[in-house]
RNA sequence: CGGGACGUGGCGCAGCUUGGUAGCGCGCAUCGUUCGGGACGAUGAGGUCGCCGGUUCAAAUCCGGCCGUCCCGACCA
């Protein structure tokens, strides 16, 4: 209804969808770009986010029987090479340091790019038996990648995260706990709290974490129908154990090697949190992750509209949702509604003599444009009611969003035709090959990750009859 | 790192072809009128045109180099 007769205040989806993304970035007041190539300001409406997305997953991680610690930001340069692996990926993006206390380092130090070399020095350490086992460490903490091409949130040079490592004693018991982390802490996170749909599943060989032996990834299907991966859990094999000689003796006394994971979520997810929810109107946030859940916005001034709002704002934190007061009144409405709609808060609430006359308030959902009147008695509850609905609709319309986007493919053809709008879902085996690689690559289309035919994440890439889900990334 | 576009008050842009004392919209400040979907008027603050160098009497405008941003690739959370 006025939608129509609003100006566009951001670049609509459909005309430039990188600079949609862009202009909410700037306009929700996310983050602005640093001043070294590839930084990041996050500002408070930003950080507010992830500092939910870290509360969250890390009560999660703590379920799961991990607990924090934290390494140094500076890695001794010979930590990196003792993995051949790990160098030859993470060599092209290191920021080294040679210089400290105004001389040159008799060796230089690494930035951290991620951390497995230094927590295995120190997991040798740490573990003699295999009664210290399993080890479940988690950190959170800045790492910086020397990216080539950066964009705010998704791929910047420093980036913040959460990076669990942990050792275990058996091989089945790794792969058992990355599980764990994939299925418990991020599927449960990003599905349940994000409301972001996933294919869960591995990445081919080809493209797994350097050193790893198995890598398990969180895929999301972002507005412009592109991937996004939102978290990976590797299993590590013994690579970094035989480098970092993370050894155990056994009931028998017999020395033996640990089989370790590592696995991390970063402030990419709030790029995938703006992509995958956002709409021409900004960003949409679901309740459960919202630290604003809903705003209180005094249409008039007026002492009857101060007191029914300030009633308002206490009864609905009494409902336990996080609510705000918008009391400026000096400031034109259509402003101020503008700008909540561009933050996504769920839910507004409009309170003015209109209204109060009736004695009814207007409750409007952001990821519908809904409105409805309802009593000011009655309105905390239907605030409260509605943060699960809104929750619900939001995951529903995400994933009719990428299910309606996700189309079978047999041949190349028909997945590259797919994965220009969308993702492709096609039999392993069809796109496995070196010069299917090559092909999907041409049309910068990548395997996202394997599944099995019934969505579960299968055990390796050899498997029978398992599917692979294919499209552009970010 | 390869290809393309661009860099002019906080943001978005014009000016550059045909060098000659920096302009518009939004935003911001003050006052007034307004106020149920980014209000209007008046007044005002704010830039030496990404950086360095060159040509010239004179450079935002021409030339060279560098840096940065955005897009498309390759690399990647």
């Amino acid at each position: 209804m006025a939608a129509a007769r609003r100006a566009p205040v951001i670049t609509p989806q459909a005309e430039d969808f990188p600079r949609w993304y862009q202009d909410v970035l700037n306009k929700a007041e996310l983050a602005d770009n640093g001043p070294v190539r590839g930084t990041m300001v996050i500002r408070p409406y930003g950080f507010g986010l992830w500092e939910r997305m870290q509360a969250e997953l890390d009560r999660r991680i703590k379920l799961a029987g991990a607990e924090n610690a934290y390494f140094p930001l500076f890695i001794p340069q010979s930590y990196l090479t003792r993995e051949s692996e790990h160098v030859e990926g993470f060599s092209p993006e290191l920021a080294v340091v040679t210089h400290g206390g105004g001389k040159e380092l008799e060796e230089p130090l690494v930035v951290r790019p991620t951390s497995e070399t230094v927590v295995g020095e120190f997991m040798a350490k740490w573990i003699q038996s295999y009664r210290d086992l399993p080890l479940l460490l988690n950190q959170w903490a800045n790492v910086v990648r020397w990216e080539l091409r950066p964009r705010v949130f998704l791929r910047t040079s420093e980036f913040l995260w959460q990076e669990g490592h942990t050792a275990h004693a058996t091989r089945e018991d790794a792969a058992a706990y990355a599980a764990k982390i994939l299925h418990e802490v991020y599927a449960d996170f990003m599905v349940n709290v994000l409301a972001i749909p996933l294919y869960l599943g591995i990445k081919p060989s080809y493209d797994r974490f350097a050193g790893a032996v198995n890598t398990l990834a969180c895929e999301a299907m972002m507005r412009d129908g592109k991937a996004l991966q939102m978290g990976t859990s590797h299993e590590l094999g013994q690579n970094f154990a035989r480098a970092f000689d993370i050894l155990y003796l056994d009931g028998d006394n017999n020395q033996q090697l640990a089989w370790t994971t590592s696995w991390g979520a970063s402030t990419r997810m709030v790029g995938g949190l703006i992509m995958a929810h956002g709409d021409d109107n900004g960003l949409r946030i679901p309740p459960a992750l919202a630290h604003i859940q809903a705003v209180v916005i005094m249409v008039r001034e007026g002492d009857e509209v101060d007191a029914a709002a300030r009633k308002l704002v206490a009864d609905i934190g009494d409902h336990g949702v996080k609510v705000r007061l918008d009391d400026r009144t000096g400031a034109p409405l259509g402003r101020r509604l503008t700008d909540w709609e561009l933050k996504g808060v769920p839910v507004r609430i409009e309170v003015g003599p209109r209204e109060l006359e009736r004695n009814e308030v207007t409750v409007v959902r952001r990821d519908t444009g809904d409105k409805q009147r309802v009593s000011v008695e009655g309105a905390s509850a239907a605030v409260a009611e509605l943060m699960d609905q809104i929750q619900d609709d939001m995951l529903a319309a995400a994933t009719e969003f990428r299910d309606s986007n996700t189309a079978d493919a047999a041949t190349i053809n028909e997945v590259l035709d797919a994965a220009a709008t969308g993702f492709a879902r096609v039999p392993w085996q069809v796109v496995a090959g070196e010069d299917a690689k090559a092909a999907l690559a041409d049309k910068a289309v990548t395997v996202r990750c394997i599944e099995r035919a019934d969505g579960t994440v299968p055990d390796n890439e050899n498997e029978p009859d398992l599917v692979a889900y294919c499209a552009r990334s970010y």
